[in-house]
DNA sequence: CGCGACGTTGACCTACCTCAATTGGCGTGG
DNA sequence: CCACGCCAATTGAGGTAGGTCAACGTCGCG
């Protein structure tokens, strides 16, 4: 499922309307390039892409750097806020983007107030985690020519179930607004190599890049090409996302939440909101 | 922090000891290569591992395997029972292991019960996704060198603190239990070129490894070497999570928990065991 | 009109792969 | 106790996918 989905099976009206809210309230614009967030600071801020793409990067000591995961728009970057004390990545807008940033007693309160809300995104974390492993496998396993067609792949259909916020038709095309550098650095290839790679998917597979979009006039030979088995995005599972969620959480939809919070920051009580 | 110290600082006492009576009631021995699940069926288990070592991996059409994770004792491998419908991954015991599964109903059952415990299992998850950038980053940016001995400290780490089920010590040395076939796996290397990767570490740092037991006499100098910086481990946070955690999931311990479960699968109601 | 960002091209190089033996350790059975 | 077989580790020779370096082209924008 898309997150999309998740938020659409799981909050009710109200919650989502608050959570939309809450999105548009604290909207900020950046520029292309610009860090979000730096790695190994303490996390500021709960983030939802509204428009544009973030990428989450890794960066060595000695200045490579490896995109880890991409946010489309709709998306919850990481929990990072809510569970560590140290980002260990760094977060970065991959064309001008709009994201929503919640501080903690935004944050907090909004979990507070949305019972269904803390399932969606821990949902939404398991989610990323899965395309994750499916990152890894293809950094590891798939050459050139398949990372690509399968990074495409994975875009594409990652964006077709994104109505609302996202911009995604289906069948072939989609937006894609990364730069060749910026797919060398998700792929673990040289931005040389990836210009190389793409001219080839273009002469065999007729696959089109350019102004931010891309076509892909045969998927299901493009998906074959990659491997790409789209079973690790767990589209249309949001039911059972729901049902298992449930369990999981213990049905925090009946629990009473309490309008507390750890300082353990030294930080401040979280306001309750109503 | 590793999941024993989540596992001590969120759950009570009680909860603790369901906890482990439950495992050891399910457990269930593997030998080495043995799958413990099939990729793209429905999961049937909740595993934890008690002994050995347990991989999760993703295999491509062609044979190609990619090991994305490993599992060491006490931790949960998945919450694919609660989320998904099909995994997108196997599961392999590395070597003999002893693995505990928990089956729908009593891992429900066990959610039920221990109000905290949903909490230790999502954080858990988390921490997981958090290696996993590290390894994508690993076969992404990192030489066969740097990835080997990246392995190696992480390894080592994730084993220090892992008192009780675990059976590391401090101090450059612990339980390595992958052939070269495996790290080359987990690696994306071939196992001939682990072999001289790893006779160079030999060389130059002096790491043993050598009857399942790996020593690491500067551990210093070979973090550096793989440019190894824990802070994706999350160590020691285990108290922040505790309070971010509790946040998150809207201080479950407070919550009254119904014995209920979503029969989505057309499968029996929870048993709500006292 | 000129600058900067992105894409494209060419020549050369090397880290890692492939294939194919060979060695060593160890458990098992005779 | 030795012989066999299996599995993991090791070694060698040769090949290639992809990296590096260095231009050059092209498009959009101020």
């Amino acid at each position: 499922m898309s997150f999309h989905q998740i938020l659409n099976r799981l909050l009710t009206p109200g919650e989502r309307m608050r959570w939309e809210a809450a999105l548009v309230r604290n909207a900020r614009d950046f520029a292309k390039g610009v860090d979000l967030a730096q790695q190994g600071e303490r996390p500021r801020a709960l983030r939802v892409v509204l428009s544009g793409w973030v990428a989450k990067y890794r960066q060595l000591p000695d200045g490579r750097r490896q995109i880890v995961a991409l946010c489309l728009p709709g998306e919850v970057c990481d929990l990072d806020l809510f569970t560590v004390m140290r980002t260990a990545h760094a977060t970065v807008a991959v064309r001008r983007a709009s994201v929503a940033e919640l501080g903690l007693s935004e944050a907090g309160g909004l979990v507070a107030d949305c019972p269904h809300l803390s399932q969606v995104l821990c949902l939404s974390e398991i989610l990323a985690a899965s395309i994750q492993r499916e990152w890894t496998t293809s950094v590891g396993q798939r050459s050139a020519i398949e990372r690509v067609a399968h990074l495409m792949c994975e875009l594409l259909v990652r964006q077709r179930d994104e109505r609302g916020i996202g911009s995604a038709r289906l069948r072939g095309a989609c937006d894609f607004l990364l730069t060749q550098s910026q797919i060398a650095e998700a792929t673990g290839l040289t931005q040389v190599h990836v210009n190389r790679t793409i001219q080839q998917l273009r002469q065999t597979h007729g696959v089109e890049l350019r102004n931010l979009r891309l076509e892909i006039p045969d998927f299901a030979s493009l998906a074959s090409l990659a491997a790409f088995d789209p079973t690790y995005l767990h589209q249309g599972e949001a039911g059972h996302f729901a049902g298992g969620g449930a369990a999981l959480f213990g049905r925090s939809g009946e629990s009473k939440v309490a309008p507390w919070f750890p300082g353990h920051f030294g930080r401040d009580q979280l306001r309750s909101a109503s």
